[in-house]
RNA sequence: GCUGGUGUAGCUCAAUUGGUAGAGCAGCUGAUUUGUAAUCAGCAGGUCGCGGGUUCGAGUCCCAUCACCAGCUCCA
């Protein structure tokens, strides 16, 4: 913990050293803030200059000329007046202090001829900034406020000696492997293209295989759980989204089909299943004896997301969720919380992906009212019940203000991608507004009508952004109940080819289908054949002897040469590992 | 949407100051039949993202547009 209280301050002495390395090539630039970050630091800048790569690297020249200086960096403090009069060229600086509340110490620090405006802590010596690198340059609004004005941010990292930085390096080549955008299309799951659209993935015959393995098990789980499927319409009049307040809220992300203005009746795509489902609720009276109501349902939806949003398989703007409403009494409320998060984390320890989530307990923003549907009361109800949920069972979260949806605070399941990157895998949400808006009721046991409590809830999240994580996950080389390409079974020469081919039915009449036969096995070197064990859980090879022994050779990508064995050794050890779903 | 970057064969990349596209790997065909490791020969593959413009002439310059990437903002 000391140690990496003294690599921050490290990075946001390198963020200084940036900046003045700024001042000195830049003069004019403007400066705004410069902080260390979990990887490094980055300084942003208002200059009318953008930084290219060139750039960076006269700059990082620049730094390690200020390192050499070994320039003393000291702090100072001011009083408001005299702080205002040293910057009084840097509006930035001046907004700072203008919002310091007063009575607040303000702090500068100077490295010679460079002052900054800042709390500190900072090393001794400009010099302890030596193992640093430029990383990228790209824009960023003043105050993270797009109404601000975008300012040039520089982004670096810095280490305490150049074998620390020299792995951090290594690490970023490392994860550009794995990354699922280029992974995923080289494995061939996937892949775009220009005419059809932005956000709109093509799912080839791998990456569709891969999803639909999820969606089966999926589905089924959720059946065995208590979970009833349903299948709603794509789209909808708009009349059911200005019941459900997407009409308001969520226009400019809705696909909407025809002119709101002119035509006199205007379809949209499903942002969300919500309000088609609750329409499965209302199709007759409910009483308290059909609560819980689990529905659940493989939903493709549609959002316009802005063009700069899309991301590979993670942000898209089609996309298929295992989405679910469960209408619930409030007595139920917790029970089925807990059941929808245990189903959750059932399918992420299934994937192995439990390892590597956070919770977050998604709140309103009071001070952002536009935002939100419902009343201060409703708010404080809902989410003082997801707080104890989520207390009483014990669950280690963070809470993120102003995360939550428009009508119900959340729990975020977030996962981390291979660049460090956080977003929502899986949602589990309370909401007791959108009922009373859609008139959904139940008749209680005293025979008054109740609206229910909903959770809105996901098991797996997307199929798409799921499958991203896995990708980055096994680095492609997926376990064998998932593995687009289970097992190759590679002669040795083409005379064994018809024993493979043998093989190939026995292993499709036992369920082993996703076999393939390398015809060509003969022309690979032994290297090349060793190679495709990288993505292949198991390998199968035979020559003279293996056929003369009626055995097969198993290589496995986890155990290595596992020795020979009869077809039917090997089918009952696979099966047992796909039906386990084994990692 | 914003700030930048990128866009040449399936993949990785070339193409001198603008002169009418090349290589390796992959693919196909033939030969080779060899269990410690990438055999040899040949063939095919690109309207240089798409559309305009400048020019005698543009992959190379200009404009516009689309897509991809990084980041910001957004994310029911």
């Amino acid at each position: 913990m000391e140690e990496m209280n003294e690599l921050q301050t490290l990075r946001h002495t390198a963020s200084h050293v940036l900046a003045q390395a700024v001042k000195r090539l830049y003069p004019g630039t403007k400066l705004a803030i410069g902080p260390a970050i979990d990887t490094g630091f980055y300084y942003d800048f208002d200059t009318e200059h953008s930084f290219t790569r060139e750039d960076l690297d006269a700059l990082e020249k620049e730094m390690k000329k200020i390192a050499k200086e070994n320039l003393k960096i000291e702090r100072f403090e001011l009083p408001r007046d005299e702080a205002l009069e040293l910057m009084k060229d840097e509006p930035y600086k001046i907004e700072l202090i203008n919002d310091l509340p007063e009575g607040e110490t303000i702090s500068f620090y100077k490295q010679g001829e460079f002052t900054d405006l800042c709390a500190g802590p900072h090393v001794k010596y400009t010099s302890k900034v030596k193992a640093f690198k430029l990383l990228s340059a790209t824009g960023a609004y003043w105050r993270g406020d797009e109404k601000n004005k975008m300012l040039q941010r520089i982004y670096g990292t810095a280490f305490q000696n150049k074998e620390d930085l020299e792995k951090h390096l290594e690490q970023l080549e490392e994860a550009k492997k794995r990354d699922h955008n280029k992974l995923g299309r080289e494995l061939e799951l996937f892949t775009t293209c220009d005419y059809i659209g932005q956000g709109l993935p093509i799912l080839l015959p791998k990456g569709a295989r891969i999803i639909q393995l999820l969606q089966r098990f999926v589905e089924d789980e959720e059946q065995k759980r208590g979970w009833q499927l349903t299948k709603t319409p794509f789209m909808a009049k708009s009349d059911l989204y200005k019941i459900s307040g997407h009409w308001d809220h969520y226009r400019d992300g809705m696909f909407v089909l025809g002119d709101p203005d002119n035509d006199k009746e205007v379809y949209a795509l499903r942002p969300m299943t919500c309000p088609f489902q609750y329409q499965a609720f209302l199709n007759r009276g409910r009483s308290y004896r059909d609560l819980p109501m689990r529905l659940n349902e493989t939903s493709t939806l549609f959002r316009n997301e802005a063009s700069g949003e899309m991301h590979g398989l993670i942000r898209l703007r089609q996309f298929t969720i295992s989405e679910g409403h469960l209408m619930c009494t409030p007595e139920q409320l917790e029970d089925e919380f807990r059941g929808c998060l245990e189903l959750a984390n059932y399918m992420l320890t299934t994937l192995g992906l439990i390892e590597d989530v956070s919770y977050r307990f998604s709140q309103w923003d009071p001070n952002d009212r536009e935002k939100y549907i419902g009343t201060e009361e409703q708010w404080e109800e809902a989410q003082s019940a997801m707080k104890t949920i989520l207390d009483d069972l014990g669950l280690d979260y963070k809470i993120g203000i102003g995360e939550a949806a428009f009508y119900g605070p959340k729990l975020d399941i977030q996962i981390k991608n291979v660049h460090g990157k956080e977003d929502t895998l899986i949602t589990i949400q309370i909401d007791q507004m959108l009922a009373e808006k859609f008139g959904m009721e139940y008749t209680d046991k005293d025979g008054t009508k109740k609206n229910p409590y909903i959770i809105h809830r996901t098991s797996i999240g997307c199929y798409e952004r799921t499958l991203a994580l896995l990708i980055e996950k096994y680095a492609g080389a997926f376990p064998l109940w998932l593995a687009p390409v289970q097992i190759k079974l590679l002669p040795i020469a083409d005379r064994h080819l018809d024993y493979m081919y043998e093989i190939k039915k026995k292993l499709a009449d036992a369920g082993i289908d996703r076999v393939e036969v390398d015809d060509r096995s003969e022309k690979l070197g032994y290297k090349l054949r060793e190679a495709q064990l990288e993505k292949v859980p198991y390998m199968l090879v035979a020559g003279d002897k293996d056929i003369e022994n009626g055995v097969i050779s198993v290589r496995s990508r986890k155990n290595g040469d596992m020795g020979a064995m009869t077809i039917d050794e090997f089918i009952k050890m696979a099966t047992e590992e796909i039906e386990t779903k084994k990692l």
